[in-house]
DNA sequence: TATTGTTATACTCTATAACTATA
DNA sequence: TATAGTTATAGAGTATAACAATA
């Protein structure tokens, strides 16, 4: 290999990050219409899972800074997908729920969500589909050693 | 499954943005002493492969807008690891090469890259991993039909 | 004294508009 | 007239500092 040659489709991460990258932007069109981005869908999936689950702890769980959290949840409960209500044991913290509306959201964009991965995968570039079978074959080889 | 319980490590957006997240984490303290970070990496591997290219083309090839592109290059080109001279075939436009200690330094960061991939495939969460192993069982079966 | 949520503010990053030089 | 590179500037996004309420 001459010196300073390097294919960064032979790099594992910059083809982890395409293959993410690719899926964001499929995915960003299909939540716009319902005024959310996918960090918000997330946070939605996470309140879904944990309900009562206060701001601190979805930001802990997600890496999204506390302060950047308030309006990320203030347009999520505008839209009427969650409410606040104070917590009882800790009363400087909001639990957190899901309304009935943010549920069947969050249940008709995971569908919407298995299709766009369905889709890219089929459109990511073969080198970095073959980045992505090289990523399985390291774990699988590490496992069995 | 319960309306609104989705657990996000069951997404492959999630997953991979997750792994490459936690790639590009681990790699930037390697570089951050050489003053630069993955996209610049990036820049220079692009150079290495393509010599003479233009920032432009970088650009396009990155998708790193041209406004963007001059401060990357004029850091790069400041610290010793990239040259510009005026295209000979449009003089509009600069080639730019890697110089000596630009190829060294891609091949030294290389290599580095290589054992922050081998780490963190290791240290990714299991969940993470099994879902990787997912997308590799996705591509090849569509491969095969 | 420490922590959750909040606001205001400063900082970083990127893109838009306008310019120069070449084509 | 269009394009590569450049600069200045405005915009979006995020983190820091300071405050109120509660622990």
């Amino acid at each position: 290999m001459e010196a300073g040659m390097r294919n960064l489709f032979d790099s594992l991460g910059y083809s982890l990050g395409k293959a993410s990258q690719a899926m964001a932007e499929r995915f960003a069109p299909v939540l716009e219409p319902y005024g959310i981005d996918s960090r918000q869908f997330g946070i939605l999936c996470v309140i879904g899972r944990n309900p009562g689950i206060s701001q601190k702890s979805i930001g802990t769980n997600m890496r999204v800074d506390r302060t950047t959290m308030v309006a990320l949840v203030d347009a999520l409960e505008s839209l009427g997908y969650c409410e606040r209500s104070r917590s009882r044991e800790d009363r400087r913290s909001y639990a957190i729920y899901l309304t009935a509306r943010g549920k069947e959201l969050t249940d008709e964009l995971w569908g919407a969500m298995r299709e766009v991965e369905d889709l890219t995968l089929d459109e990511l570039p073969r080198e970095v589909q073959d980045a992505l079978l090289a990523v399985a074959a390291t774990i699988q080889r590490k496992r069995r050693t």
